[in-house]
DNA sequence: CGCACAATTGAAGCAGCTCAAAATAAGTGG
DNA sequence: CCACTTATTTTGAGCTGCTTCAATTGTGCG
């Protein structure tokens, strides 16, 4: 992906022109990765910013034994390391699904960037107030849906994510994500995600292969999984739509630094 | 709890006296609220900000049939509708587990004070950024820990974050919970944490009394929960330490509101 | 073609659930 | 302060959704 094509998504949707131009100039560089490797640690204390260009990754976290629980999907428009900005440390990792690349902007210039540009600040402080929401909706998920419910949400959540940056085509997506890794994110083991999958294929409500997924009974998904997309803020995550947030953060002036 | 302590708790702990006086000034009243209430309910536009000042309350979303997941569990010293203040609206509810009170603060005074002071834009950024990684802990603890294992990671927590504002004695903690209510944090059914109680009981970690809980063997207990508290930012949580933050949000200018 | 990984299927086990009842605690009105 | 009511905790027994273990089939790629 080009990076005049950075600000394209996700949250940067409804910026003007210029706060865009300002976001591509902020870009010092593009790194591009591999699948499977981590973009940033646990413990890091990063001191710039990845937005994805192209590619999908993941917030998880370890357990010592291995078990692993994926926190949320980072596609295409998303900052995956903004908590750090704000909060200095990641308390997770960022692992890669697919190969890809980001921009990286350093904090710094960011920083500046948040100064000149309050819808910037507020763009920021959107995206980590939807995450929120997201996750609150992800440990209902978690704790309260039978795995056929589960799926059914997180792929009707997919969509519309995936939509909302333009990366859908008609009720298609590409999941380019192996079972394994959806059980990690579901909670669940990946035989039993096959398994589960195979209903919903026999169900009529999804046709799978290839990578991907397509919805043939938008209705039935919705409500095999009780999906209700509030919680995705839609009408003002989406580049269709302007902000219409009352508060946002900025930052504070510089010097302050984090952790001891 | 009298109105002079209102800002002896959480993360308005590190503040100075002026700043604590004026969040003082700002709560225009004190709201009583008995057990088993909605202090704030799914889909609020609300226009001030709770700030509990004693009893417990928690984050909850519902399933149409019923099912309950608690989201967290808010404490004296927190501000339960606070992401309604960025976002206006609430994606999910907040349900009293006890009797209490909180400090009512028009959203435009709170607005006014952050402009004023950036400490208190900082203190209320940081509180929704350690939810956040609150949040992921707990998706964690949903999604891939066991019953036993879940159990003993709450209390763990519950304990840290109830001696972050003074609500602990020693190793003692009141948590005036009903197993029903700790089923629906831990995503389990009420008889099921019964019975990991009491095995937590029969191997010595905890004593259970009267709404007491005591930890018996804090390394038995984290050990069992695989705690580790990094991710409640402890450090600067507590009120024993100051902030170091680099970036907190600030409110833009007024006028622009929330939704159609 | 053949290697490595992912998807699929089967069979058996178990963690946690459901249903049901008894014991204990907590209110509540007299 | 007691008798009565109601909620909560506790325990038992049987069940099931999901897991574990293991093997087979399919698939992408050098």
């Amino acid at each position: 992906m080009p990076i005049s094509l950075i600000c394209h998504f996700g949250q940067f949707g409804w910026l003007s022109p210029e706060e865009k131009q300002a976001i591509r100039d902020a870009a010092t560089r593009i790194r591009s990765f591999g699948p499977d490797e981590d973009l940033v640690s646990l413990g890091d204390h990063p001191t710039d910013c990845k937005l994805i260009l192209s590619g999908y990754a993941c917030a998880y976290k370890l357990l010592f034994d291995g078990r692993r629980q994926i926190l949320s999907f980072q596609i295409p428009g998303d900052i995956c390391d903004l908590p750090a900005f704000f909060l200095g440390r990641m308390d997770h990792a960022i692992g890669t699904l697919t190969s890809g690349n980001v921009a990286i902007i350093p904090h710094e210039v960011l920083l500046d960037l948040t100064q000149i540009y309050p819808r910037i600040a507020r763009a920021l402080s959107h995206s980590i107030l939807v995450d929120a929401a997201t996750a609150r909706e992800w440990m209902v998920r978690l704790g309260r849906r039978t795995a056929y419910e589960r799926t059914a949400h997180l792929l009707c959540e997919l969509w519309l994510r995936l939509d909302a940056v333009g990366l859908t085509q008609g009720d298609n997506f590409k999941l380019p994500v192996t079972q394994a890794r959806l059980a990690d994110a579901l909670g669940l083991t990946p035989v039993h995600v096959n398994r589960i999958l195979k209903q919903l294929r026999e169900s009529g409500l999804i046709t799978l292969h290839g990578g991907t997924v397509k919805i043939n009974d938008w209705d039935g998904l919705r409500n095999a999984g009780e999906f209700t997309p509030d919680y995705l803020y839609p009408g003002q995550n989406s580049r269709l739509q302007r902000p219409r947030s009352r508060v946002v953060p900025q930052p504070e002036p510089r010097g302050v630094r984090q952790e001891a």
